[in-house]
DNA sequence: CTGTTAGCGCCTTCAG
DNA sequence: CTGAAGGCGCTAACAG
């Protein structure tokens, strides 16, 4: 035990103040090659009982920790992939990426998340700086349109396209907004609501614009006269509208949001105008986000399985990644379809009299009937 | 979209099917060395406007993008931190996310998030495997001690710990859970309540722990009996104990709830069980996520000003990570002290008659009031 | 079975 | 001001 006896204390120093230990030290320390470690270490290639041990030894000793920057580049392989999206703010989105951080998770991989871009510009910057740090990309700013991304990637980084811009070619997964939408009027036409109003999200939002025109169209059918709010996907934003839409003359019996956020946005803004959910006005609202079924009552919305959905996603883009080349089989556009999820904000109209207690009957009802779905989804 | 007269097909594709471009070819392009490409495109050195310019417009044509890990490598810098949490359940690690992303963006890093790691040694796992992807790490997951911390990590990676166990001696952010519940209990007792239940966070979960410490001390404080239901922070587990509470005899006529997760589970099923919030029980939680101004009645809760928190623990990991070495300076803990924000659900109790119309003024005052915060929180 | 040798893509002295 | 050369830490052919 020559080298034993080196007595060096900054080792002794429990990982302290010394610079991390390298795959080469670890060899000096096992007395093989730098080789030898790397296959002791990732299980690969045939290797003795004896240096094995040696190897596993010294490692210990030293507290080595592979350096995974470094295997990415000689590996290309990062086993990370990045998600890009507008904002975080809401629970639509940290839905998603829990949905995506579990199946990461489950398939070796780490997630790093880039929000808050502004315009496509600045998008497309972000996409850009992920080159070298990730093996595949999750769309989901809606800033970013094929142009953009194209001039954003130089290489082949596998793309999976979330942000309802269904670029034909590629990779995507897009929920039926407009199909949705129509389900949302239908149920409200259907249990007798005439004065519908949509509150819209934000221009140029795809998303927004589908849904916007799903209502449209489904109105029209209906052979009832539109109207339209514009919203910008917050809550705020569904409350300010909701002011506006409680002095209206004639009232609206109806309010069809173009998500949940400003859905229950505006229900507050309209029950503190002193009108009753849903005898004097019915909501709906779009993606079925947590509350949505804890606000009271309870929002009647379109389900889109968000955190199914994100982990979906991110088990195809990894198929993808792996798919390497030849994955030009998949250029499908797979659509998501929300399910109407009726809930007491959207029962039909109630006799007067019966909505004066703090709650009626129906709604305790519907109440307790959802409860089970508390476990469900938070356990 | 003409990408240049070059004709070379590939690169007509788009980026679709070319392999990146590298600093070499960059260099070969602009017929000079890849220092000089380095020293252009970082914007570092002495170069002429002449060779700057070829330089630039080599790497337009080559559509090139530097790659980060490469750079990593060699700069030993990733610019990136990792953020180690226990789930993504909830909005208070979302909203906290937030926070550090916002931070994260305006100071030129990526933020990497690891969850649901069940146990100490899972969690260690995940923290090694940061080594070398990682400038520095935020910890927040309970199962870590020191112990546990320092065999993860080998080399001096700076570390900003917010799990609650302030290990002594290492940077660490906490939030004032003690004081908190003693302000939460003396809040319930001034408004007369006197049967106060506690709803306790997992066992083991030091947050949990130290405001069960409170409630339990400013209970003693005050000459009232003690009532602890176990909870697990979440809502499902909130809700059962709500349903328990409902039934029990003599009724409880407070709740505080370890958090808010279980305060708005807890409020709905005493709503469900024909309670009246807060004529018969007042509730109080704790963080005040986005949804506890968005239940009705108002949740009652302390305030953390979570994504502000995120935020400011972000900058102090960045700093730390700038201070390198003599870092030894910053190893205090900050603490959090949360602040009573008073809602509806704990108004004192109210004649009764005047709680059978669907919202009392009081109520409609205060949900007026809470209004504005909606705009600033959410645009 | 093991060691040697190239790189991965980039930054950065150090000469020229 | 510029180019050549040496790593960063690791993996992956090759020879022995």
């Amino acid at each position: 035990m020559d080298f034993g006896a080196e007595g060096d204390p900054a080792h002794l120093r429990g990982g302290g103040g010394m610079k991390a230990a390298t795959i080469r030290d670890v060899a000096e320390r096992a007395e093989v090659s730098v080789a030898s470690v790397s296959r002791v270490l990732n299980g690969a290639g045939p290797v003795t009982e004896a240096t094995r041990n040696k190897v596993l030894e010294a490692a210990r000793a030293l507290q080595y920790v592979p350096h995974s920057g470094a295997r990415s580049l000689s590996t290309s392989k990062t086993q990370t992939i990045g998600v890009i999206l507008p904002d975080l703010y809401g629970e639509f989105f940290s839905e998603l990426i829990r949905g995506m951080d579990v199946a990461a998770r489950s398939l070796g991989y780490h997630l790093i998340v880039s929000s808050s871009h502004d315009d496509a510009e600045e998008a497309s910057a972000a996409i850009r700086s992920m080159r070298g740090r990730v093996d595949g990309l999750i769309v989901l700013s809606p800033h970013l349109d094929a142009a953009n991304l194209a001039a954003g990637l130089a290489g082949r980084t596998p793309i999976l396209l979330m942000n309802g811009g269904a670029a034909a070619g590629r990779p995507s997964i897009v929920v039926d907004n407009h199909g949705g939408a129509v389900l949302a009027v239908e149920h409200l036409v259907a249990t007798g609501r005439r004065r519908i109003v949509h509150i819209a999200g934000p221009a140029g939002n795809l998303e927004a614009e589908a849904r916007l025109a799903g209502y449209l169209q489904a109105m029209a059918r209906a052979g009832l006269p539109t109207s339209v709010v514009e919203g910008e996907f917050t809550q705020a934003s569904g409350h300010a509208a909701g002011v506006a839409l409680a002095r209206r003359e004639p009232r609206p019996d109806a309010v069809f949001a173009g998500n949940d956020n400003m859905a229950v946005g505006a229900m507050l803004a309209l029950q503190d105008g002193g009108l009753r959910i849903p005898e004097d006005v019915a909501i709906i609202g779009f993606d079925d986000v947590p509350i949505a079924s804890l606000v009271r009552p309870g929002l009647t919305t379109l389900r889109i399985h968000i955190a199914e959905t994100g982990r979906s996603a991110l088990e195809r883009l990894v198929r993808l990644i792996n798919a390497a080349g030849e994955a030009v089989a998949d250029t499908a556009c797979e659509i998501v379809r929300p399910e109407l999820v009726v809930r007491p904000s959207s029962n039909p109209a109630t006799p007067t009299e019966a909505s004066s207690v703090p709650s009626n009957a129906g709604e305790r009802l519907r109440a307790l009937a959802e409860t089970p779905s508390l476990k469900g989804e938070n356990s």
